[in-house]
DNA sequence: ATTCACGTAATACTTATCGTTACATTAGCA
DNA sequence: TGCTAATGTAACGATAAGTATTACGTGAAT
């Protein structure tokens, strides 16, 4: 088990979902190629939907698909649509009493902000659609 | 209890040593200041004195001091004695055979490895006497 | 010698994440 | 109308990382 596998899963199962983007995909598939099980697709996935990224239907011939244009979904939207914050997490405590503290606290809490502005910002310069060519499409079905 | 304190633990250690350099000073003082056990404080700073900040002396009169002057001891040098990587962690697995996971994790890893390098950057333009100073010193014998 | 401090191993505790089971809901289809 | 296949979610268990605690060995000062 891995700490935090939601962002490769999300990212992974995206990908390939813009090298076919009218595919119908159901959890239980994606979960078969991802190695996981269909509960945490669906956990994963639903976040994605609440973003706007993707699309869910029930029922027969249900499934997940992109909700827009593979090309105008970037490595940044998948990681915000997880509100993942994986720099600036707060687990820099309460407000200090100590002066020591306190001044450290925001000193790096600053950095960390910085850091992850920096973050999101590097990942916008990559959608899925170029991830999708850039692996050379191997396998156009999935 | 917090993921991964070392880091507070730390930071906030030496900036109260940077303010009177020449005291000696117990695991168990700064435990009790820290909040946690004596025991985690000496796994703490015993990989700083591994990375040569710090030095410790045992027996009576003994316990932990700055090995140079607290100008000349960065953010970065406590953050990278402790060995955190706090950005770049391996916890993106082997080597993928999915050609779209392979590509992802390229992308992400180089990322992730410039990411780390600019936090280093970042914690490397602040030294601990300057977090001792701007805590305005309420404390002097801390 | 005694005391005080570090050094470290072993173990328990806590928490987050992931995995699994179970069941309700919804939509197509015969 | 029932059956099947899919999502949506709650509940619970399993695992791993981090931290806390206990215990004991070692070294140095008084």
């Amino acid at each position: 088990m891995k700490r935090n596998s939601r962002l490769s899963l999300a990212l992974h199962t995206l990908a390939h979902m813009a090298g076919n983007p009218k595919q119908m995909r159901t959890s239980s598939d994606i979960a078969a190629h991802m190695g996981t099980n269909a509960v945490v697709v669906r956990r994963v996935l639903g976040r994605l939907r609440e973003a706007g990224l993707l699309k869910s239907e029930k029922g027969h011939s249900g499934g997940w698909q992109l909700a827009r244009a593979p090309e105008k979904i970037t490595l940044a939207d998948v990681y915000t649509g997880l509100e993942e914050q994986l720099i600036a997490r707060n687990d820099l405590q309460e407000q200090p009493v100590c002066s020591v503290e306190h001044t450290l606290y925001f000193r790096i809490f600053g950095i960390m902000q910085d850091m992850e502005q920096t973050l999101i910002d590097k990942l916008a310069s990559t959608t899925i659609a170029e991830i999708s060519e850039a692996a050379g499409q191997v396998h156009p079905n999935e």
